[in-house]
DNA sequence: CGCTTGCCTGGAGTGCACTCCAGCGTCTTA
DNA sequence: TAAGACGCTGGAGTGCACTCCAGGCAAGCG
């Protein structure tokens, strides 16, 4: 399980590239192998995430070194900054393997994957307006407060 | 366990109370006596759900008919709206009930509270703002499917 | 050469927020 | 008054998203 050669460089970020063409990270490096650790650092998750995500499928397989030890490319980290975004709408981990097994599947399933997203775009809609709605409560709760001329309620 | 007589009728949602005065309910009875299941219905979450919430503190003690049953007010269901919107948030179970707790402890508690929600409001106001984020990489990428004209990134 | 640091693996453990169960009592409608 | 729906409790179970562990390579350094 440790002998798969470093092969193939993936050019890094070209920029017509499809998966991962977000906004382009800070690229901490100039490099496009990074260690484990320095994803990590970068990305905020741990290095245990990630591994894991790779054994659930969230990642597309992840070159090795000669050594077997994983080296991420700059294309890993717009994956994982599209990740990233998709985890803070809330979609649970499997749905976005589905979306990552479409990507491997080829471009053949660009409608499905439109389609997705679509949806999540939908979700997300109504999660600010929820979001919103939810903030004006607050507010008026708040100012409830700041002129503190309020009963008692509860509290016998 | 069940010998908690139906004792005060605690008035009805007065329009100046504190605690739970967001919008006023559709009241889906005239009634100001619910059962769990009445609840369950009401507010989407389930009686189990509702039971867990007043173990754990969320729910300020609830009445109980003469034979032990839960009778929810229209506090009650106000209480249970606003930690339907505070859940939406994100926050965790634990600080509402922190919340809850200083509810409980009364009215000097007021610029705690105040604090509290305000630190939600601005984390509400953060996440309004991810997620706004979030939906311009979104629509970049359904644009992107769109207008499908794009290189096979990392499809072998 | 030995030591430290970093990374590897499969599998077990954690924390959160429910969710369900068994076994029982109560209420309502016929 | 009998049947079936509803409610009660403490405690166990579930699903998700990590998080950690033991045991073991491998590279760099003094």
């Amino acid at each position: 399980m440790q002998v798969a050669k470093d092969t193939r460089q993936r050019g890094s970020a070209d920029p017509m590239s499809c998966e991962g063409d977000e906004q382009g990270h800070p690229r901490p490096l100039g490099q496009d192998r990074y260690t484990i650790s320095e994803v990590a650092e970068f990305t905020g998750l741990s290095a245990h995430t990630l591994r894991w995500y790779e054994r659930i499928g969230l990642m597309p397989h992840v070159d090795r070194s000669h050594t077997g030890q994983r080296r991420f490319t700059n294309r890993d980290l717009d994956w994982l900054a599209l990740v990233g975004k998709l985890r803070l709408t809330g979609m649970p981990v499997a749905d976005m393997v589905r979306y990552a097994e479409l990507v491997r599947a080829g471009d053949h399933t660009y409608p499905q994957r439109q389609a997705l997203l679509e949806a999540t775009r939908t979700d997300v809609l109504q999660r600010i307006a929820e979001l919103q709605d939810t903030l004006s409560v607050l507010d008026h709760k708040i100012s409830t407060y700041a002129g503190a001329r309020c009963a008692p309620e509860r509290t016998a």
